[in-house]
DNA sequence: TTATATGCAAATTGTTTGCCTAGGC
DNA sequence: GCCTAGGCAAACAATTTGCATATAA
């Protein structure tokens, strides 16, 4: 994986972001950077980037794939109002990580977990 | 929304399930049963019938929506080997949906949370 | 007998692919 | 110079919609 100055553009870009935009989302943001960018590299790029983990392929509630450029380890929160996706990084959720954690040692057969809440964003409460 | 002779099977047989299909996996079990249905009659089905509560709509990974007609509390794997959607509620899970509850009592906010755990089905160990 | 549901085909949406050219090492 | 990346358009897959007919209350 070459690390191609349009590559490390949409790194930087992502990363400005705290929107966690699809891949048309995106799209549009990084046009304004690199105007002759097609569609098909932003998916193909979203795509390897992430499995190199420069980025984040979020799981998400809706049908469309989103991304994030911050790796830190935080949760999202969809708003039931407006929609949009959250970070989400309280207190307390330092109990659910270790309750996920006692789960492992159970279960062996367990990898990983992805949750997303839902509930009310700051802007909408 | 009038359960429609079509609707009532189209519940009774996803509820014989347990593999939790995509809608056209469904469109193939149901055709069996009601042979000139249509796959937007499924689509639009499986739509209304989760919004009235009949049915869930899985948030899942992977592109494509999933059903279940068991609506009892229990969380999902998906397995890291076969791919599938398995059933899960294992012991310890209890401890994680006490932490959900703290978080909620801390976090007014916080309406609901969606989980979906990653690792090996019992046929794949 | 009026409103809602259904079938069918076409339209839409999100994403991927083929192929040829351009850029990176 | 060789290999990987990128642009463009076409293909694809999942889902939705418009409209005419059928079924339910």
């Amino acid at each position: 994986m070459i690390l191609t100055t349009q590559r490390k553009a949409m790194i930087d870009e992502l990363k400005k972001l705290k929107t966690h935009p699809t891949a048309d989302e995106f799209y549009e943001v990084i046009r304004k950077k690199i105007p002759k960018i097609s569609i098909a590299s932003v998916y193909r790029n979203l795509d390897v980037l992430s499995k190199a983990g420069h980025i984040l392929k979020i799981e998400t509630s809706g049908t469309q794939m989103r991304f994030d450029g911050d790796l830190s380890r935080h949760y999202h929160l969809r708003c039931s109002k407006c929609g949009r996706l959250i970070d989400f990084m309280p207190k307390g959720v330092d109990s659910l990580e270790k309750s996920v954690k006692d789960l492992k040692k159970r279960n062996r057969n367990l990898i990983d977990f992805n949750i997303e809440f839902s509930g009310k964003c700051g802007k909408c409460e």
